[in-house]
DNA sequence: ACATTCAGTGCAATCGTTAGCGGAGCGTTG
DNA sequence: CAACGCTCCGCTAACGATTGCACTGAATGT
């Protein structure tokens, strides 16, 4: 099922059948002419090899999608977003998982470019990526997604994280803690760097009340769990905790449960990305809703622009971030003030 | 950076060239020319163009992979475990979700036909199942994940439902419990059709129990509210369920709460698949595990073995699903007993 | 009536790779 | 020493689509 059937069937010379059955260039053949290669293309349940129009155009009309890790709540989300713009226009995405791993990234990169995607969405960005930088010299096509890179000016597309830290911070405030601790995320991610800054900046807008960074090595549950349960043994706890992300509260939560404490009663606990899992967990966390799917849309859409345009543009998108209140914030218990 | 520019700087042939770097074929070149050529091709960065590579071999080293809804905690482990075995093999996934929709369905599958995939992995089956009966009359490689289908022979991996839902069984009536709901999924799902099978099975080899099927219109958390909703307001509630997934069992929770009801002081509950947030649910939901990691491989590694040796295997593998005793499960209070 | 334009279509080259065929060179064997 | 076999490698024709160029015939302008 070639083109060349199609023509022998419509009677008219391959080359006509490839202009008729192409939007852009349908205009150069004559209406009836296109009517019936149209027909012949569809009795013969004609669809374009993909593969030979890729090598001739020199576009595969796929773009690259490295992640960390699909299993984590975060990315299906943004990953359904991208499909979700791409497939109106004729694109695929070819999603590579790193688990975090620099080999493993590089060999993604290479096995992608190799099956040459017209761009790419990473989300695996850190502040100095020699990747990044790499692909940046070589005139690539990428959008940073979530985290962004500070060595090249790519596109970024995240959350409004400095406002969802804000108004946690806000709300803690606001229900009388004084004493709040940050969660922070690995210091290499742009996003922890923000976030770490906000939670400062905002602590400080508020007199009477200290806030403390506590850098985590990773965003994990069991991250979450062993960083908190280092505070609860120095006897350290505050009195409320902004975790860096969801996972982090999970895992705080679970320490809390293994020290014998309470949630919120004894610690209030905020997450943020807003999983959705998060409503069900023991309590309903509180926790700062980032809109991902759209984040997924908005980075396919500036990479299509770029694309399509052949340039490199460098903005960056902050999509709303809103905090969602939940169980596991309260007023502290006087106790706790009183320490 | 083309297998030409190579072949100049190796001072050889492009066929040379061609053999030399192709695991395949480069017994057919001398030693130390396949040395020279390799030196050459690293030199230059050159990575071989899948695209022409495939118009030529008429094969893309891509598999599509058809799914409901990533979001969903199931497929991503899935996904993970199909990349896992495919990526050291060269193959690459290209992922489609299409939410239950048939014509998204189709879409997709065309889509992935025309960028000559090599096969299909295919999560959305259904009993009877269109898209499905005609991919197999065209001869077009397919493994069924999760779901099958009854028309064709199509080889299908599951985890071992029956299993697992007889072990929940024994485990609730072991408790004490005598009287058992399923939520069973929509009847179409040859996964319903098997556990509600195998729970029937497993509550008539106990005398004196009595289990309901209570078939629900979707596998989601709004079903299983709805459905345990409509139970309770009819003063119609067993002392436990069984859900037909871990979606269904956050759902009985819900609707559980809303009526004032604990689980499992209550009602216990028992949950399908296993999903990673189930165990900081409130409480810690008892599930049966199933290793969707492992069922993503396996369905790659029969995919892979059936394109590999042109044939279309027809076979069955079953995973083995594991019960994980957690805190929603109890044995029933007296009060629930007598009534 | 003749030059000029233009729409519509065919021709053939091309994208980068692979694979069948065959030839050159060399060693082995009867 | 002729015949044969073997290894290694080059030549060339595909794979299926797109696209610049050239051609045809009809319409238009002067």
């Amino acid at each position: 099922m070639t083109i060349a059937d199609v023509a022998a069937r419509a009677g008219v010379h391959k080359a006509t059948v490839s202009r008729a059955l192409n939007k852009m260039t349908e205009h150069q053949v004559n209406q009836a002419t296109a009517r019936r290669v149209r027909k012949a293309a569809q009795e013969l349940g004609y669809v374009a090899n993909a593969v030979a129009r890729g090598l001739r155009t020199n576009s595969s009309m796929t773009i690259g999608v490295i992640i960390p890790d699909l299993t984590n709540p975060l990315f299906p989300p943004m990953v359904r977003g991208i499909e979700h713009y791409l497939a109106p226009h004729g694109y695929t995405a070819l999603i590579a998982n790193t688990d975090g791993d620099d080999d493993l990234e590089r060999a993604a990169f290479d096995s992608l470019s190799g099956r040459r995607v017209d761009g790419f969405i990473i989300a695996t960005g850190r502040m100095h990526h020699e990747l990044i930088a790499d692909a940046y010299r070589r005139g690539v096509h990428v959008v940073m997604l979530n985290r962004g890179t500070t060595d090249v000016p790519y596109s970024l597309v995240t959350g409004s994280d400095a406002a969802g830290v804000t108004a946690a911070v806000d709300h803690l405030v606001g229900l009388g803690h004084r004493d709040l601790v940050h969660l922070a995320g690995p210091k290499d991610f742009t996003t922890s760097t923000v976030r770490s800054g906000a939670f400062l900046a905002a602590v400080g807008r508020h007199a009477g009340v200290t806030g403390r960074l506590v850098p985590t090595p990773a965003l994990t549950i069991d991250a979450g769990l062993a960083c908190m349960d280092e505070l609860l043994r120095h006897g350290d706890a505050p009195t409320a905790v902004v975790a860096g992300n969801d996972m982090l509260a999970v895992g705080v939560l679970r320490a809390l449960r293994q020290h014998g404490l309470r949630c919120p009663d004894d610690v209030s606990v905020v997450g943020f990305n807003g999983m959705d899992s998060t409503e069900d967990l023991n309590p309903p966390l509180t926790t700062v809703q980032v809109p991902h799917f759209e984040m997924g849309t908005e980075a396919a859409r500036l990479l299509l622009d770029d694309i399509a345009s052949d340039e490199q543009r460098s903005v960056t998108v902050s999509l709303p971030a809103t905090l969602i209140i939940r169980e596991s914030t309260a007023a502290p218990r006087r106790a706790a003030l009183v320490a």
